[in-house]
DNA sequence: CGGTTTTAGGAGTATTTTGTCTTAAATTAA
DNA sequence: TTAATTTAAGACAAAATACTCCTAAAACCG
């Protein structure tokens, strides 16, 4: 089951490493989080943009420069990061994929895949970064040993 | 979210047609699906295939041919389906993509993803094509009026 | 100022997913 | 037996997603 695209699964876990690996206000380089993390410098580059560009992030160019919260991890609920990365209907789709699908002309699986996907949803609103990262170890946002 | 691929899109819209439009034993031909749900004929046919390998569907060839239920619809749950469209550990998978996440060396979204996707499997578990299918109008398993 | 470090932005490439086409095999009916 | 109908199977093509590379712009340091 694949909720995410490589995008948002990238951009948190390299908000998960901000939350577990800086102590505050200073700037965490991208190509640190890129080689920490194994993920492709440039692609991640363009998702931290994209997180910049909605006021999650702030970035700031030159040496010592990097990306760093503009809001505290606290605040910043997934639902908050993957609104940005996916869209803002992701909790609206229909299983089925039809597109008129909807409260006045449902698929057979309408009223089903509302409540599921609901419940996701109020989990996703009410977990912020900050209590998923608190512990993070490197180790467990990386690919191998 | 797409938690679906179009596979499973086109493969239960199929299954829950079957059960609205097909009375008991006759077999439906995958050319009358395509046709009434708007989905590639050839495209539909590998899915329906993999369906009837898994011993989910019987075909049959020649005139009058088609495919139809082996078991009914009331013992297929959307689980089954599911698990033979998009593999085997559909319900398993790491939020993140991380593929060392487990039990022993969890990443910090596994114990509130775990959660989820385990009540997400139980839905889909207790949930027969019957029971999403019955009331099934075609005019809500198409795309367009 | 000139060189270095870092993010920004866009064009281009690769990989995966989705969809098409062609041929074969099974079944029926005339 | 021949023709028609239907699923089976695999090669091929298009589209979407994921990734790379190049150049620019901002900030710093000597």
């Amino acid at each position: 089951m694949k909720v995410l695209s490589k995008s948002s699964e990238y951009g948190l876990r390299a908000l998960l490493y901000l939350v577990g690996n800086s102590s505050g206000q200073e700037y965490v380089s991208i190509r640190e989080l890129s080689e920490q993390l194994d993920i492709s410098f440039h692609f991640l580059t363009k998702i931290l943009q994209s997180l910049t560009h909605a006021e999650i992030l702030i970035s700031y160019r030159g040496p010592n420069g990097g990306i760093a919260f503009k809001i505290p991890p606290e605040k910043i609920m997934l639902s908050d990061v993957v609104r940005v990365l996916e869209g803002d209907d992701f909790f609206n789709t229909c299983l089925l994929g039809l597109p008129g699908c909807g409260a006045q002309a449902p698929c057979p699986m309408h009223q089903f895949w509302k409540e599921i996907r609901g419940a996701l949803k109020q989990e996703f609103e009410n977990t912020s970064l900050a209590s998923m990262g608190h512990t993070a170890l490197l180790s467990s946002l990386r690919l191998g040993p």
